[in-house]
DNA sequence: CTGAAAGCGCTAACAG
DNA sequence: CTGTTAGCGCTTTCAG
């Protein structure tokens, strides 16, 4: 027989339904003798609610969609193993949206999900129109976003943000601190794309160092492996003389590692690379990767804390029926700082 | 102002809600010129409809389970990524559930979504007590199997089937065909675990050429890099003079790779190494990883294209009253056959 | 071809 | 403390 429904169990238990509701949720005072009695029959007739039920009478799903860009790039399953990690037992559930990089797909599914089939948003540098955003949250699904690359040029969304600048900075500073003069870079976006602020970190690094950054050669190319490979050949090709790569991420920084193997380069007792965010890769290549690590799960507890907290208070707004005008300016968390993990991919600089 | 209501539309359109409905499923017969004013009424509110009331209303909601048991291992987010891009377009969404390899949190993502939030699961490997899965399944919620290892030898529930056996022959076959006589094995689970058939087609190659299979060193280790490192630190301390290794898995091959590295065997020249599976990983290493490719395109549109089928059944089964019967024995549908891709992690056997 | 009406299973006031 | 009463937004017979 299919699952009981909640007045069965009320039925079974001499109750009426919104007993049982109480019950289920604490609310309204309920005798222990009756509570006794309907937690019985709960278990007797195994019953589980209904969750879209519940989701209709209560104006909003248990859940929460989480939006990326690609579930290709290793980053975003540990990201979403960290957000499932936070939301775990609390009763919410987790919907993954895979926009593929098209802002098209990412539509689609705001369009689809948001506000109905799920109750807010988390946004991971899904390639989404910050409009779309827009309008999701003013059809009161709160949209966070998850991976915010500047803390002090927030966008006009809730966000959480990581200081990526000084990530690059860290980096940087590594390969200088080796002794490392002539380093390329190798950026995963276009210049002004979303690896900017790591870039900028790298630049002021060089010229803390009394180094002119900007004349280090540098090539923007894909966020992947591939990219990272096709970049390091062509500033190797060019440049035979350089020390170090820094890399603004890490899936570039391995496909590095593997050009400079093809191309006969020793990592790192001749080329040292490093790159950032530390994702479970960096720790199991060979050499592992050196890199500035970021705290993820960190921000992912965050952006679920934050994101819960404005469901909540979008529930609020609605009953008070109070335009609380956006409630004041969106709210920004700042995770702690990214820190340096050096492994076995950089080494101070050959002397020669 | 909030997500507009259907009944909001039909008013905006001058009729009532049945027509909306209609109009937007296609059902019971629309006059054009209404559907029209329907349609554009729909467009001008920006109307969406509100998917756990439809859910509610018809009984059954646009989502499917993923049940994994480990998002950290990369072939689960391919599986994932595969499953997504089955589903994309078709109305229906995807839950992930990470059970993190706790058949206990398994059951509890089955209990609260199976049959409510979401109208069917799909498992990957995912730990769960069988037991666990047919009461989901009688419940109201069809359940898929989605990469057993066994074609011949079905669970009692509809599954898509590889042929695992044969991925282990295949593996087998090319180290015997590169001359290697001297070959270790690593599995990836434990002896009677879900790599078993795996390993019996490495047995029945080595037979077939002529060598006691049994007597090949074999180590039993979890399934991650980690696992492979062990053990292939193991194997190579206590048998140096094996020119191969076989593992049932690509997490542990490469792994088994990252040991060899460090003990300064070189691969391939003194060590092949051969994994099973193909997950992206395997070609963006150094060597790259032959392997031997298994469809998780293939096996993740059949395992959707089952769901579908079962959902829809049920559906029907449900409105019929007939009890039938569990129609019949579990269907199993086998993808095509696994293959060898050769790259660079095997050669031919050193000549002593 | 379209409208009226009865729920789907649960929640949330408000009474008693 | 517990029961009554309305819905939440949509689908779906069944009439007209």
């Amino acid at each position: 027989m299919p699952t009981p429904t909640l007045a069965e169990v009320a039925r079974h238990a001499g109750v009426t339904p919104a007993t049982v509701s109480n019950v289920l949720r604490g609310r309204g005072r309920v005798g222990e003798a009756t509570r006794e009695r309907v937690l019985a029959a709960i278990a007797a007739l195994g019953y589980r609610p209904h969750l879209p039920a519940r989701a209709l009478a209560e104006g909003r799903a248990p859940t929460m969609a989480l939006m990326v860009p690609s579930i290709a790039n290793p980053f975003y399953p540990e990201f979403a193993l960290a957000v499932e990690n936070a939301l775990r037992n609390s009763g919410q559930f987790l919907i993954i949206c895979n926009t593929d990089g098209d802002p098209h797909t990412g539509r689609a599914y705001l369009e689809q999900i948001a506000g109905t089939l799920s109750g807010g948003v988390l946004v991971a540098n899904a390639n989404l129109d910050i409009d779309d955003l827009r309008r999701t949250e003013s059809r009161g699904a709160p949209v966070v976003l998850c991976m915010w690359e500047r803390p002090l040029d927030p966008p006009g969304l809730p966000c959480v943000a990581v200081d990526f600048r000084l990530a690059g900075e860290l980096a940087a500073r590594h390969l200088l601190d080796l002794g490392h003069r002539r380093v390329g870079a190798i950026v995963g976006s276009k210049a002004t794309g979303i690896h900017a602020a790591r870039y900028e970190g790298f630049l002021d690094a060089m010229r803390t160092a009394g180094l002119d950054g900007a004349a280090a050669p540098t090539v923007f190319t894909p966020d992947t492996t591939q990219g990272g490979y096709a970049a390091a050949r062509e500033l190797l090709a060019r440049h035979p003389d350089l020390t170090a790569l820094f890399t603004t991420n890490d899936l570039p920084a391995l496909g590095a590692m593997q050009a400079a193997a093809d191309l006969g380069f020793d990592v790192p007792r001749q080329l040292s690379v490093v790159g950032i965010t530390d994702i479970q890769l960096a720790r199991e290549t060979r050499p592992a990767l050196s890199t500035v690590a970021v705290p993820t799960e960190e921000a992912a507890g965050l952006a679920v804390k934050l994101l819960r907290e404005l469901i909540a208070q979008a529930g609020r707004v609605a009953k008070d029926a109070k335009d609380t005008k956006a409630a004041g300016a969106a709210k920004v968390c700042v995770t702690s700082a990214p820190r340096l993990v050096p492994r076995a991919s950089t080494a101070r600089a050959p002397t020669a």
